[in-house]
DNA sequence: TTGATTTCCATAAAATCCCATGCTATGATT
DNA sequence: AATCATAGCATGGGATTTTATGGAAATCAA
């Protein structure tokens, strides 16, 4: 399964339009299970994570697979109410346009402060939208985490195979 | 399947007319056995739930899948008898009309006290339709909950792929 | 008949579609 | 290697359609 990889700044115009970098198309195109050749394909925008200040886009197929976590979540729980809430309460589907765009609604660009420009980046599963100088902040954040809390090698040793058990 | 996703805030007018968002439109459409193209779909809205503070708004096709699951109830259990008082005895079925608005009857808007606004929110299989400032301050308790209780990152760990496992 | 409901029409703003333009890889062609 | 053609990509602008919403006319009910 193809994953989302690296990042670009594109341009937001005056109705709120912006391309998807055209690798990250292809990765939705995957994950659209409706999705047929020549078409363009629908993901998930969501929009309620607070704790960052981006968007995150989903692929249908990633999102269903996260529903389905949500449901194993004890029914009326406070966590599961939380996620779901914020996954499907807090999200919106977005469909990919004839030129590879999306357009991305006022209200969510106001609450990441987008405005003229959007920082796409790759994150794997899912993918990030930012103002540009707000990513710009979080990569230098978790730059000076790395600095302060731990070298760089010890992070990347959980990488070690076999040995991958986070330590608290 | 398309899911009800995302938060609208729409006007109610003194004869009680709210406009059902689009986007709602479509899933409500999809999910009614007898709807044709350029019809207008049915569903049903369920007021009994007071535990909740609003109206919730279930496809037909969901709600029969609903009600299969209580026919699968012992007959004559408690459990039985309040889930059908609920979901049928307390439940209207409601026709879209040309322009996309619903008639909200007097006695729903009293019962969750909707007056001159109505918020919309979409919850994947079904939707909630609640006082705008009632909502907001569900909002504010969920997200409440989050910051004392647990960190985002936390809750989001339940998704992690395998250790769906809830602490308490 | 009189209050309430339902149809039908009207409109402004917003969202969507459609076409057009440079640009840049890529690759084929001399 | 230099030239050219092709296709896909990131963008812009305008035309068209949907939405959300208001009001009036028609229908119904008691």
């Amino acid at each position: 399964m193809i994953r989302f990889r690296g990042e670009t700044v594109n341009k937001v115009d005056s109705k709120g339009r912006v391309s998807i970098p055209a690798p990250f198309r292809r990765v939705l195109e995957e994950g659209d299970p409706d999705w047929i050749e020549g078409q363009n394909p629908t993901f998930v925008i969501v929009y309620g994570r607070r704790i960052r200040n981006c968007l995150e886009g989903y692929s249908i197929r990633f999102m269903n697979e996260v529903d389905d976590l949500i449901s194993g979540l004890p029914r009326y729980s406070k966590q599961r109410e939380i996620l779901e809430r914020i996954l499907n309460t807090q999200s919106i589907y977005v469909q990919v346009d004839e030129n590879g765009r999306i357009v991305l609604p006022m209200k969510l660009r106001d609450m990441v402060e987008v405005k003229s420009q959007a920082t796409f980046a790759g994150m794997g599963e899912k993918f990030q939208i930012w103002e540009p100088s707000n990513y710009l902040a979080d990569l230098e954040r978790i730059e000076m985490e790395l600095s302060i809390e731990q070298r760089e090698e010890d992070i990347f040793a959980l990488l070690d195979r076999g040995g991958g058990k986070a330590n608290s």
